[in-house]
DNA sequence: ACATTGACCTGGGAGC
DNA sequence: TGCTCCCAGGTCAATG
């Protein structure tokens, strides 16, 4: 269930796991991701110890000496940090052993994720070059946000969805910021004002900011065999609450469908 | 450069 | 029970 504050948790949660610890080999039961997992990741990796994990967008990053993996979640992907013998379930794809008797292990059942290996710089690399700034950073602000905006014709949901303008804003969060800033998502982005803008974009930040709270409460666990999905679903706003009053003015909460995704509103708090 | 659509997968739930 | 249909938290590639 990643979207980015389950990317975050999840790097919080295996940071202190794994750095420092030397891999003793990678078992790859399904090489088949959204691209094929390199067939020679055992032999690369073998040997090597973990430099420092971190987060671009929804990638997780394991650094290593003479190179990095990253390891994208995609829509159905988890990784947990387990005892190397625990029990094997059913699309547990990859396991990452360590010489301590744990492993890492990687199970995406729709295998929309990704597991790659680089030597080059990472922020040079085909899937993260083109990537717009990180939401909870400074970069990504009123200023930049309105510049982007301008003569672009899309609508507002798609536009704050789309990775080159800002990462790590999945469906549900692009609807509940939408809601917070009170902007409908239909409207067009390029006639929104600067004065909305700098509504979306405190949205925005509040709401991922609040989410990685939740996650990191929820999802500390990372022995555990199972997360624990719909975690968030308490916090939601909108998202998935069609035909409920919305919690700020009782409005019937509609459902429309954009770009084939899912968008949750309230018509009286968002214009 | 921008906008739109199809594609990649499996599982779960609704409806019959 | 079992079939079919629809939906699902992502995002790249191809096309206009």
């Amino acid at each position: 269930m990643p979207e980015l504050p389950e990317v975050e948790t999840t790097v919080t949660g295996i940071t202190p796991l794994i750095s420092g610890q030397k891999i003793t080999n990678i078992v790859i039961r399904e090489h088949r991701l959204r691209w094929p997992i390199p067939a020679d990741l055992p032999k690369t990796l073998q040997g090597q110890t973990v430099a420092s994990v971190s987060r671009r967008a929804k990638y997780i990053l394991i650094k290593f000496q003479h190179g990095t993996l990253l390891i994208h979640l995609g829509m159905s992907g988890s990784l947990r940090f387990i005892d190397k013998d625990f029990e094997l379930a059913k699309h547990d794809h990859v396991d990452i052993i360590f010489n301590n008797g744990k492993c890492l292990r990687f199970r995406d059942p729709r295998r929309f994720g990704a597991i790659l290996w680089t030597t080059d710089e990472v922020s040079q690399h085909k899937l993260i070059s083109h990537l717009g700034p990180e939401p909870l950073q400074d970069d990504f602000n009123v200023d930049y946000l309105f510049r982007r905006s301008r003569k672009r014709t899309v609508s507002i949901k798609q536009f704050i969805m789309d990775s080159k303008i800002v990462v790590g804003v999945g469906n549900i969060y692009a609807s509940e910021s939408l809601f917070m800033a009170g902007i409908h998502p239909t409207r067009a982005t390029g006639l929104i004002s600067k004065a909305r803008f700098q509504k979306l974009c405190n949205a925005i930040k509040k709401v991922l900011s609040l989410a990685i709270t939740q996650g990191g409460t929820t999802l500390k666990d990372f022995s555990n065999s199972d997360g624990k999905p719909g975690y968030f679903k308490q916090q939601l706003t909108v998202y998935d609450r069609a035909d409920l009053p919305c919690k700020k003015c009782s409005q019937t909460i509609k459902h429309i469908t954009q770009n084939n995704r899912s968008s949750y509103f309230c018509s009286r708090c968002q214009r």
